[in-house]
DNA sequence: GACTAAGCGAGACGGTACGTCGCGTCTTAAA
DNA sequence: TTTAAGACGCGACGTACCGTCTCGCTTAGTC
């Protein structure tokens, strides 16, 4: 991804956020497909030489400029007393940022690129999943010592189990993605981790 | 996709394969991204021409052939006395199945297109998530017969709280894609869905 | 070009039929350029088969078309006493032929071929020229009888002189072929093949 | 046509002249036909793109690389004192022109665009027709002053008298095209053209 | 305050693959 | 045997974007 954020020369940055400015409005105009570097080049009045200095291709500057936008929306979960609604807000949050353009259009057309191509997997995994994994992490604790999770609550998996459901409908079951999924999936979660229950299937984790 | 013609023809029937099969070929030695018209057309002695009469695109052809190596390996799932194990065993045959090349990069590099050109998106509905859910729906019934699920249990909640996970690592958390990752998908959606234990929570179900 | 004029089977001459009045159709709608071995085929409810079965490519087959129109018009010049009448209408019929479609752009579309594939040049030399020069040696003689044409009129160059620029007209310098143009060329030949002195026709040039 | 850019960078004209250059050789190697633009991209060392960046199609690059061969050849008529000389020099300089190949072969193929696409044909009659009736100009001036024409002489039509039966020939009616043709039809125009009883040029014309 | 080098705009270029067109051949089944 | 029907191999088309490559021009920041 573009490094040298920071620049001895204004030109730069003036330039830099030409560019991720029309890569996002592009985005919301149309989707990832019909995004094109010379089109960017055009919008952003800014020469293509420019653009490839910076990205590699048009999916690496595709993907920082949606990041942009996502990052930002995923404030840190607030203690609010009860973890069913902690983990809904968190899920949520998500949620409603895929259901709006150019979000959810931008990720579907972006997913396969982040899933092939290691660079920008990498990017994805260590700029949203691991700082949200990391967000979540305090929501889990708390769950854990108000007795609704628990201890040996594995945070990946948990992670996956919110966040996949919200993808796999995203990409392939079809909407709606609404606040009834994300409560879904929580009380999936709830479920599964919950302490109580007849589940404690002592067999439960014989491995393969 | 392609209209599978009864045809008196011969030679119909014979070119179609020898294309599906170099697609498989080639998408088992790269990625979709090196996936070319041409070069399945070069492989199977085939005229471009011939591919373009019968696929939109090499997408629709990606799909078609992909799908070929997948729909037989899901087989109904069998009564064996044990939801949970039935379960298991219907999750970790698409787990497996996306573990092995080239369903697992094939699926990577198509589920933009599935994702985002509503034909594809159907298709792939139709084809595999609609009959997998139907698969599914004979398990359920068993399990809420047994007593292991709750009879209002949502098939279609369900099914992506089965699958989400497992396309989620496949496509942004990584790997691995094993047995585990089946049990403890597994687990939590028996965890959401038992009729026992203290989530009963009667605002559960609240709207937004 | 095609034989088998007469058939025992009157299959044969009627598809031929059809497939030359659907190719003269198609002639007088668009240009050659949209003439089609297949949109023949299709308007004449004949296989494409058939038609290459009797004609080599589309090229031979719109030459026979166009000649089929071109060649009754062209009848023997009676004698009306006066050359320069005579010549006139002679070339006029050629000239009035062209000006209407689809014979003029049909001849602008072919007259490559024509040039450059010996098959059609000489098919065009056989059936057109040829016997259109012979058509002119009666003119030409009741000229030389009549004192209007030198003795030694060469009639092959007499007939270029004729038709030279009535083609250069419909194919490079462009409209009007009129009733002008054949009077112009006309008094062309006439003045280069006149016994000396005897040409000056003094109705020579009115024009239009 | 092609905008003849006045260009700071070589390399533009480099590539062009390369094009062209390969252009005229696939041309004096077969006919039309087979001149590709693939061919000319790929002796020329080129990118395809490269071409049609400059040229609409293949009939406008071959158009425009035999203009560059042809309008050369054609130097201003010289005044010599004898009117039938020296229209007989202006055209036996197209004659000798299409004797040669690739520009008789050339012209063969590329007739049918010219009649045929108005684009095409606008470029050949403003940049041969036009310029050539403009140099035949003074020679008929010269001529009416001399007595050799009547002063009211149609430039149009003596040029397409001159013209015609030299495409003619090299279209339909077959060679040779050679100076015999030139000289024939140089006398029939002065005939026709002739104030009256002077065109009783004793050595007039022997013919073959 | 002029000098110099980095950053930039402009845009031509080689290249890969696309999806399309129409050709002329070939195979099959019905008439 | 001839035909209609139509799949097929083939070659070229013209297009779209890619990512690379000069070329000056601008514009700081340095001497």
């Amino acid at each position: 991804m573009s490094d040298r954020i920071q620049s001895p020369d204004a030109r730069l940055e003036r330039s830099r956020q030409a560019i991720l400015d029309s890569t996002r409005e592009l985005l919301a105009e149309g989707d990832v497909g019909s995004l094109t570097v010379e089109s960017v080049a055009a919008r952003s009045g800014v020469a293509k030489t420019t653009i490839y200095r910076r990205w590699r291709d048009k999916w690496e500057l595709a993907l920082d400029a949606v990041m942009i936008d996502w990052l930002p929306r995923f404030d840190d979960p607030v203690d609010v007393g009860d973890t069913r609604e902690e983990l809904i807000t968190f899920i949520d949050s998500v949620v409603r940022s895929l259901a709006v353009p150019p979000q959810g259009p931008a990720m579907r057309g972006l997913i396969s690129r982040i899933a092939t191509e290691p660079d920008l997997g990498r990017a994805y995994l260590d700029r949203v999943i691991e700082p949200r994994r990391e967000q979540l992490k305090p929501v889990i604790e708390r769950g854990i010592a108000r007795g609704d999770l628990r201890p040996d609550t594995d945070l990946r998996l948990l992670h996956e189990l919110l966040l996949g459901p919200v993808f796999y409908r995203l990409l392939l079951s079809g909407p709606p993605l609404d606040r009834d999924l994300s409560a879904g999936v929580v009380d999936a979660v709830l479920g599964a981790f919950s302490p109580r229950g007849a589940r404690s299937n002592p067999k439960r984790r014989a491995r393969r």
